[in-house]
RNA sequence: GCCCGCCUGGCGGAAUGGCAGACGCAGCGGACUUAAAAUCCGCAGGCCGCAAGGUCAUGGGGGUUCGAGUCCCCCGGCGGGCACCA
């Protein structure tokens, strides 16, 4: 048995001592004002942005932060080598929910809480050496920050892109507070475990589906956003051409004559069975004033929650209301269902079912034993004997049964349908779309104060511009359920700012993707007293590139790309596009660890065990009690398979953590956080530090030319300044690491070659590292070019020299159909007579060939030789 | 339920349609050491073979191609998102 060496300590007295060296260079770069650019960029300066999703000061930092700030660093850094003024800021998402908890459970008052979050977060961030520009830093629980958000709100209202409408909320009856669909646990509130209801509340809304056709078009603009992104917006926005179609009531229900249904599927109008409405319908209303049953159906639809999840997965349940509707084309009666997988907030809160070709209509109409009519017969299926049974039948074909669109395809049937319902008067072709305005009313304290006083006589009356910021009053009490704005107790009370009669501060405070949909251009001019100067934002937006985590591909992204359109509108930006560039990284994942008893356990309360066959074992350390090694899955605190930044970073340095983070994988995929895979990026930068300080006696002076001798080493140095500077260009940071990796054995192999090139080798060494682990890349430097006045942060990327690029020989790969079969070595540019004459001469291939005669002879140059018989 | 993504040795992964497994981790053998750690040298996908070499192999099945991890179709498994968590 050998002990892992997870719990083993780096060597006590290593020669590269990071604990100092980290610091200094911190300091040095931070002396130097390495990373600071003006809001506005001289003339002639290329910009560049670079923005990591800022985080939530939730106390500390986690692996999630440390290779999101590592992945933006190592771009800002290599920009900044390649000549670019690069702007890096950084700042806290501040409000929200966490911070209001904390003050429930531990009477700490929200901001207190947050700003010393910050304050620790902010000392972790500055140990990882980011290139990070702090005198930009902001938190959006600032007054100064969410008081331009009121401005901009204002603004956006006087714009028409505000509104006020109602809609429907989960709500929690004993709290009296309204629930994420997360605090939503199998129907009941999370914290008061009452059953919870669907409430309807008058809400504030931002009009982003005005911009829905242009969020669509745009997205084909942006070619530097990875396709899946795109894909997911695309669907979220979800544009679906149709028709609305009327049906008339048999006889009027309440004051209603009619019911309006939205349908991508008017082809399929003849197959109807039945109507179906959702339960906050007026029709279903009007049904559960009538019938108490109806009621209680309803009540139930109520009680599901309000997640599309959860919708759509539930039974599929109804209640006939007794009502019923007139086809517009045939005359014929349908019944009047209300359904609880009909969404109220899509289309018009009404379908009409043709179970025969949509899957929820069928498993309804079986189980209510609704007719099923087929109207679109597949092609060359008979229609004398064609049937669905269990599968709907979603696909092309031709219209059958169906009257005057009888024999049309689908798409011909759609248009012939939409033209008989508009000139009969009983429809129109419509764009739907999926997307919905924004709701941004929360009835919370931790947020942004919605800037409107309610006045009995003049309704909601925007705060004048110069009272603003509102800001939240301090004096406020956890202790009561519900929202500390609403029964705090003079802070609503005020006159109205039109009428100077009494009245009431709207208590509802902004959702906080409000905060971080316009952060990015605050960063430009983060103390201006306007939300943003036109001179900073017209000169740095949009960010070049922007780096964060996939769980933000749609909402978040999309209410930025929103708020640009909208902060363009009203004068404030010129850009409708928020990030030119956008990449989103994986997970950090680990594996979990379970006790006896079945607790979690956290990694350093495990000691492992290796068996001579290679099994893991592992025990609680101290003890004998077996440890059961689970799943790797994300970090999460409740699985406690968390590692902290903060104790990786104290125990082998920033570097180290950057490094591996960096090497483990590609970035855009789930990485696997392993004690092993740290010690393994320690030992490498222990090793970079002996390599130049054993060859530092031997080495000539700095600027001495690499000899023509060298020419070995020297290629395999440029060779690798090509594909590093390839690997940064294109994120594949994992693969800049290899060639590093390769790179150190190449120079530790080239022991014999002369000083001149061991110089330019080892140099290259440290400065190609330098964005990936800028400290040692210093270190190393200082050691190379001792009484250098230019730091590596302040070097130039440099350039391979092509001439070394290019290879005298070149090894092809000989396959006989297909297989390989021998390698041969030619000159670059020999005679392809030569190649394949060099190629059949091989003993393998001759074997291969078997004396059959060769039909067909490949050769693609560089890499390979296919002989075909 | 709908939408999206992923699947290559013991593990993470590399590979403009052209030598599958670079590089790292773990492992094994050796050197150094009183011993260990650290460091250095070497081995290493499976199977057959003393070797030369052969053969199988990129989740499974089919297809396109001189040639497929890569492109197309079908199937399976895993993960993520679904509007008040951020």
């Amino acid at each position: 048995m050998h002990r892992g060496i997870m719990n083993d300590a780096p060597t006590p007295s290593p020669r590269y001592d990071f604990r100092a060296a980290e610091p200094r260079w911190q300091a040095e770069w931070d002396k130097r004002a390495c990373f600071a650019v003006p809001d506005v960029p001289p003339p002639g300066a290329r910009k560049y942005y670079v923005l990591e999703m800022f985080p939530y000061p939730s106390g500390k930092i986690h692996m999630g932060h440390v290779r999101n700030y590592t992945l933006g660093d190592v771009v800002a850094r290599y920009k900044r080598a390649r000549g670019h003024l690069v702007m890096h800021p950084m700042g806290w998402d501040a409000f929200g929910l966490p911070a209001e908890n904390a003050a429930r459970e531990r009477g700490v008052h929200p901001a207190q809480w947050t700003y010393a979050n910050i304050a620790n977060m902010r000392d972790e961030l500055k140990r990882m050496g980011l290139s990070l520009e702090w005198a930009r830093e902001f938190a959006t629980c600032d007054p100064e920050y969410y008081g331009q958000q009121q401005h901009l709100f204002l603004d956006f209202w006087k714009a028409g892109l505000v509104e006020r409408k109602e809609s429907w909320v989960n709500w929690d009856p004993v709290d009296g507070t309204v629930l994420a669909n997360e605090q939503v646990i199998d129907g009941r509130g999370w914290r008061s475990g009452a059953l919870v209801e669907k409430k309807k509340l008058s809400q504030w809304f931002l009009a982003i589906t005005k911009f829905a056709p242009d969020l669509l078009d745009a997205l084909g603009r942006l070619d530097r956003w990875p396709d899946r992104v795109k894909l997911m917006q695309s669907n979220w926005i979800g544009r679906s051409e149709g028709a609305r179609v009327r049906f008339a009531l048999a006889e009027p229900a309440a004051d209603m004559a009619e019911i309006e249904v939205f349908t991508t599927r008017p082809d399929t109008l003849f197959g109807m069975s039945f109507l179906a409405v959702a339960a906050e319908h007026p029709l279903a209303a009007a049904a559960a004033a009538a019938n108490a049953q109806a009621a209680e159906f309803v009540a139930e639809c109520r009680r599901m929650g309000t997640s599309e999840a959860a919708i759509e997965q539930a039974e599929k349940k109804g209640f006939d209301t007794g009502f019923r509707v007139k086809h517009p084309f045939t005359g014929a009666e349908y019944p009047v269902w209300i359904a609880n997988f009909v969404l109220m907030e899509y289309g018009t809160g009404a379908i009409f079912g043709c179970p025969a070709h949509d899957q929820r209509d069928l498993d309804f109409a079986r189980k209510y034993g609704l007719s099923v009519t087929p109207v679109v017969l597949p092609h060359g299926a008979d229609a004398a004997s064609f049937h669905v049974a269990d599968t709907a039948y979603t696909e092309d074909g031709t219209a059958f049964n169906s009257g005057f669109l009888d024999g049309l395809p689908v798409a011909q049937a759609k248009r012939a349908a939409i033209d008989a319902l508009e000139k009969q008067g009983s429809g129109t072709g419509v764009v739907n779309w999926r997307l919905r305005d924004w709701g941004v009313s929360r009835q919370r304290y931790w947020g942004c104060p919605i800037p409107v006083i309610h006045c009995d006589a003049c309704g909601a009356v925007p705060v004048p511009v110069d009272q603003l910021p509102v800001r939240l009053p301090e004096d406020v009490d956890f202790s009561k359920p519900g929202n500390p704005l609403d029964h705090h107790p003079t802070w609503k009370h005020v006159d109205c700012p039109s009428c100077g009669k009494p009245a009431r501060r709207e208590t509802d405070t902004c959702d906080t993707f409000v905060d971080s949909s316009w952060y990015f251009a605050r960063f430009c001019s983060p103390r201006a007293e306007v939300p943003v100067t036109r001179e900073a934002v017209d000169a740095w937006l949009p960010v070049d590139q922007y780096i964060g985590g996939i769980e933000h591909a749609i909402l978040h992204l999309l209410y930025s790309r929103f708020f640009s359109r909208a902060m363009k509108a009203t004068g404030h930006l010129a850009v409708d596009e928020p990030f030119a560039g956008l990449f989103t990284q994986g997970m950090v994942q680990h594996e979990s660890y379970k006790g006896a008893d079945g607790r979690w356990l956290y990694p350093e309360e495990v000691e492992f065990a290796t068996a001579a066959d290679g099994t893991r074992s592992a025990t609680v350390k101290g003890t004998d009690e077996a440890v059961t090694i689970g799943r790797v899955e994300a970090m999460s605190k409740s699985k406690r398979n968390t590692v902290d930044p903060g104790a990786i970073i104290a125990k082998y340095g920033a570097d180290t953590a950057r490094w591996f983070i960096l090497s483990d994988n590609p970035p855009e995929r789930d990485m696997e956080w392993t004690e092993s895979g740290v010690a393994g990026a320690y030992r490498f930068t222990q090793r970079i530090f002996r390599m130049v300080e054993a060859a530092l006696p031997a080495l000539p002076p700095p600027g001495t030319a690499p000899e023509a001798e060298g020419r070995a080493l020297r290629r395999a140095t440029h060779r690798t300044i090509a594909a590093v500077t390839e690997a940064l260009e294109t994120f594949a940071f994992n693969v800049a690491v290899a060639r590093l990796y390769e790179f150190a054995n190449a120079i530790e192999a080239a022991k014999d070659a002369p000083g001149g090139a061991r110089r330019e080798a080892l140099e290259m060494l440290a400065r190609l590292a330098a964005p990936m682990m800028p400290h040692l890349a210093e270190e190393a430097w200082s050691l190379l070019r001792p009484g250098d006045a230019t730091l590596v942060a302040q070097l130039p990327w440099p350039d391979a020299d092509p001439a070394l690029l290019v290879a005298e020989t070149v090894t092809l790969a000989v396959q006989v159909l297909g297989k390989l079969r021998a390698t041969i070595e030619v000159p670059v540019g020999a005679s392809e007579e030569t190649i394949f004459a060099a190629a059949e001469a091989e003993e393998n291939v001759q074997r291969a060939l078997g004396g059959k005669p060769i039909r067909k002879r490949i050769h693609v140059p560089g890499r390979v030789v296919n002989l075909v018989v």
